[in-house]
DNA sequence: ACCGTTTCCGGTATCGTTTCCGGTAAAATA
DNA sequence: TATTTTACCGGAAACGATACCGGAAACGGT
């Protein structure tokens, strides 16, 4: 049960325990039979260098923390596939901790893995929260953070994120281009970054086509698809059904779908559903649900690799990167 | 940018490294004046006593390792954030590995977590692995591990998981009682620990309705949508369709329905449909999906309780929890 | 034979904490 | 008043590794 040590594989050959640490980072002089006579003899007792001892010498842990708000859905957990894939290859070990959207979870979440010692931070923030004081006062004292996916264009710090505005714009062009005239966007949280970006986007296309201020509306839900029947229902209720829906998400756009069939109103021929963030279920459901692929894998890679960077002294100057998607059109959202 | 010591501290105030520490963990003799004293002068000199050094003294990490086969899909993330709830009130940081389903990638990531000298396991096997005996051996070393949700009922260790015969059993016989005659089981991965129960379940209920053995099959599937749509696709070929399905779990389902619907087959008119391992998709689809509900926050607590029994010495014998679930009938398992 | 350069290795300080041990002074007891 | 407790505090030894320093041996060139 008690751990083997350095010092009982150095007593056992009757060589310093210098020797030992040299065997095991190959650094040092050492002669190669007895690197090799050490790493044997290691390896029979057990031991393996203890990461503790090594963390605390070296001031570093290998350990990077990540705050997302939340990793139910799909979206974050290919996120931190896409970080750990990154920082398992370099031996670091990944935190991942969730803010559940409440900004003060979110900070706790961080101080929390600022004082257990990791060498630097990914966050997803929630909603802009007052928290970004906090964190800039981190930044300034050389810690290293990364921002991802919510964020303000204008942030002076490292950070990935979808060009929201981008391909909002392009969703909202194709139900533009299918020729429907009344086009409601439901539009999550209007307090999000990426909320505002999508809403831009979404006016942009609105203002290119011409369409009319009377003809387009952008109404708040929330991330859930209970959310967007609550919206949908409300809608019938005022008799004010738009001929198509763009919604925050895939969980909108299906709730949405969902109370709409439940009301006998067809999708996509008496009105057409556009989703954004694209889940797997876009295939499985009647219809197939048109949506804007987010490259989450690669958005977790980007924001590791700037974070290793910044971890490594390699990265002078904060960088942005701004990823792009997919749009894919499927039977939700085409005319017959 | 230097960090705060507790050295700094003391030499701050002129007293001992040692009244420092015990002002910030007070089971020894101080006097109420000094530790208060301590502690607010070590707040303005914005100290924290360092868990590195700490997990060094005292031989542990406050951390422990989970590894699970994925979290893209709900059900696992919904156990870690049991677990998480777990031990963060307990001031443990939980380390997520993913095995990708793959027995190495499991053993790889077992090794790497001991070695980062976790302070115990929570396992949710891939599929029955030879990776066993080395759990086994590390239990018998002492090793505090827990298995969870995919688990052989006569694994001798503590272990979390659910009632996969029994509710098996439940769906089954709803089917039956809704006076469907041909009844087939798209099983999942056979060799899998729950799909054997599942199955035998499934039979049971068969078997305790009289249901002859020629009206009824299990099928090997695997457990994603793609592979529903796959075993859908050649029982079509094969004109060999039963009035009702079971599925393994709900993204089989999901796939087996929606293959049906581009046949034009009616669900549940043509054929009904049952998924297990309920996700929050089942409100969502047309037809609404009947599913078993399982309960995978309590499964991460209670696995997390068992542990942090363990690790504390708590915990003599070996412990084993089995959970029930919940059956919904929705739209896509009834007669109309 | 001499010297300089490599190659190899051991000793020791250091990292930041906890914990054990011992000591002093005040308080309680006889 | 004399003696024993008690409360409080400081010194120093772990904990397990790495980094630095300096010394010894080996080697090759002149």
């Amino acid at each position: 049960m008690k751990h083997v040590t350095i010092k009982d594989v150095a007593k056992r050959l009757n060589v310093s325990i210098s020797s030992v640490s040299r065997a095991f980072n190959d650094k040092y002089d050492i002669k190669k039979e007895t690197k090799e006579l050490i790493l044997k003899t290691a390896e029979e007792m057990g031991y393996f260098p203890n990461p503790i001892a090594k963390k605390l010498s070296q001031n570093k842990t290998f350990n990077i923390g990540v705050v997302v708000p939340e990793f139910i859905n799909e979206y974050y957990s290919e996120i931190i596939i896409g970080i750990q894939e990154v920082f398992m290859a370099h031996g670091y070990q990944v935190l991942i901790a969730q803010s559940d959207e409440k900004p003060e979870i979110e900070l706790k979440n961080v101080k929390t893995l600022i004082h257990s010692m990791v060498d630097g931070l990914i966050i997803a923030p929630t909603m802009d929260s007052g928290n970004m004081e906090y964190y800039l006062k981190e930044l300034n004292a050389g810690y290293p953070i990364v921002f991802m996916s919510r964020v303000k264009e204008t942030l002076e710090a490292s950070k990935v994120y979808f060009n929201n505005k981008k391909w909002a714009f392009f969703a909202a062009e194709h139900l533009i281009r299918q020729r429907y005239k009344n086009i409601y966007y439901l539009a999550g949280y209007k307090s999000l970054n990426v909320s505002i970006d999508r809403i831009e986007g979404f006016k942009r296309a609105m203002n290119k086509h011409k369409i009319p201020k009377e003809n387009y509306k952008v109404i708040e839900t929330g991330l859930l698809a209970e959310e967007g029947m609550q919206v949908i229902e409300d809608l019938i209720y005022n008799h004010d059904l738009p001929d198509a829906i763009f919604c925050f998400n895939d969980r909108v756009a299906m709730g949405a779908i969902a109370k709409l069939k439940s009301n006998g109103i067809k999708v996509p021929e008496d009105i057409a559903v556009m989703g954004f963030t694209e889940t797997r279920m876009v295939d499985l459901i009647t219809p197939k649900l048109s949506s804007v692929k987010q490259p989450t894998f690669d958005m977790g890679k980007n924001a590791a690799e700037l974070l290793f960077k910044q971890i490594n002294n390699s990265l002078m100057e904060p960088q942005t990167i701004v990823l792009n998607g997919e749009l894919t059109i499927r039977e939700s959202s085409v005319r017959n």
